[in-house]
DNA sequence: AACGTAATTTAGACATGTCTAGAATCGAGC
DNA sequence: GCTCGATTCTAGACATGTCTAAATTACGTT
């Protein structure tokens, strides 16, 4: 429970933490570093901290676990990104590539009421711009394991449901191409050897190599 | 001019000093303690850097004033507050008492361009929702000195610009006297020696103390 | 079972921003 | 012109969060 006001940096490491342990289970020291472009030692330093306060369970050597408190730190935190995204683009005319970077600095002032009323004023969304769910106030969160467009076998047809957030540029490319949550997609060939795949969105079709297919969430059409 | 991108602390002491030294022309090193609650070794030493930075001037044992580079940041930091307020009225439906301490927050973490789109979305407002004046995104900023609630003489009449802002209780007991911006208002009696002035807003009359008058600025009518 | 590499942790340093305690300075009143 | 009280500055300490360099641990390979 709790409302303690943790700092900027405590909420961070909490959130590469929950991102990194929600498919592997638990998050590694340099794991955890490479997110947040800090040397491990700093990592270590951290861990102490948050291991004091409860937010975190540490076996030496071998990982790092949040806590039920350090999963729900995190989880407003990543409800505050999301919503604050989502807002950006519904009510103030912010492209899906340019929100990750202002939502970074927003989501450790704005306070739950900001975001509750943000939420409310575009109408409750259940997703971000690219996609990701957002947790609710009470810190529900439903993340499915989709399949990638690279699991599409040829013949077979998607839907868009959502894509990696973090890179701007992949962002505008994937505007271009409107590979966009929504999109309903095909998969009319693949080329064997991890050969590129071509996909047709609309009336258009483009061939994109599998290291881009793996970054693009799609569900039943 | 340089694009440095200036810490929380940074900017927040520029603004105290800004502020303070706007009518009296300098700042002291207690007045900018008293206002940020640090102590004032803690203002001596973040002097020093800002010094250092080229951000302020100092004579020792004789005041603070910002340079013109100093002077730019702590306008551009006013900028943010006053529109964030502005907007979070405007368009969240928060109410002029609930808004400084969000924007207080809010205002290191938002970009430039945030505040320019929210500015625009709401209509590019010449000034915040308790009548101070928004600076332009050129850093331009004309600060009329008005006259107080607490100047008018009996049988004058004038209209309500601009309250203080920083007591939310303040606030909401202007409003419910609609001592408001916008609000014009008639000096009816005023009782010797300091004492009580009637005023008249709308239809209805309150009886007020100088201190709280000396809070409330107007204009001709 | 021993080795070597990679990951992790510890040790010690530094920057920022804060504090308390005490020294220096200013300026008003005598 | 001197003294006293208030203001301001300096000195030294501490908390947070970061770094580099060195020590430790884990584990796959031989």
């Amino acid at each position: 429970m709790s409302t303690a006001a943790y700092t900027a940096s405590v909420e961070d490491y909490l959130k590469a933490i929950y991102e990194l342990s929600r498919d592997s289970g638990s998050a590694g020291t340099s794991e955890v570093a490479a997110r947040l472009a800090v040397a491990p030692a700093s990592v270590s330093a951290m861990v102490r901290r948050l291991v004091e306060h409860g937010l975190v369970s540490h076996e030496p050597y071998h990982g790092l676990r949040l806590t039920k408190e350090g999963r729900a730190v995190a989880l407003q935190l990543v409800r505050r990104h999301r919503v604050l995204e989502a807002y950006l683009v519904a009510a103030l005319g912010y492209t899906w590539d340019q929100v990750h970077d202002e939502a970074e600095r927003l989501e450790h002032a704005a306070s739950p009421a900001l975001i509750n009323r943000m939420a409310a004023a575009i109408g409750e969304p259940a997703v971000d711009p690219h996609g990701a769910p957002i947790p609710t106030a009470h810190g529900k969160l439903e993340e499915p394991k989709y399949r990638t467009l690279g699991d599409l076998t040829a013949g077979e047809s998607a839907q868009i449901v959502r894509v990696e957030d973090k890179d701007p540029e992949l962002l505008r490319y994937l505007a271009s191409l409107r590979f966009m949550p929504g999109a309903t997609v095909s998969c009319l060939r693949r080329e064997p050897y991890e050969g590129p795949l071509t996909i047709r969105v609309g009336s258009k079709t483009h061939v994109i190599g599998p290291p881009l297919a793996a970054r693009i969430f799609v569900d039943e059409a």
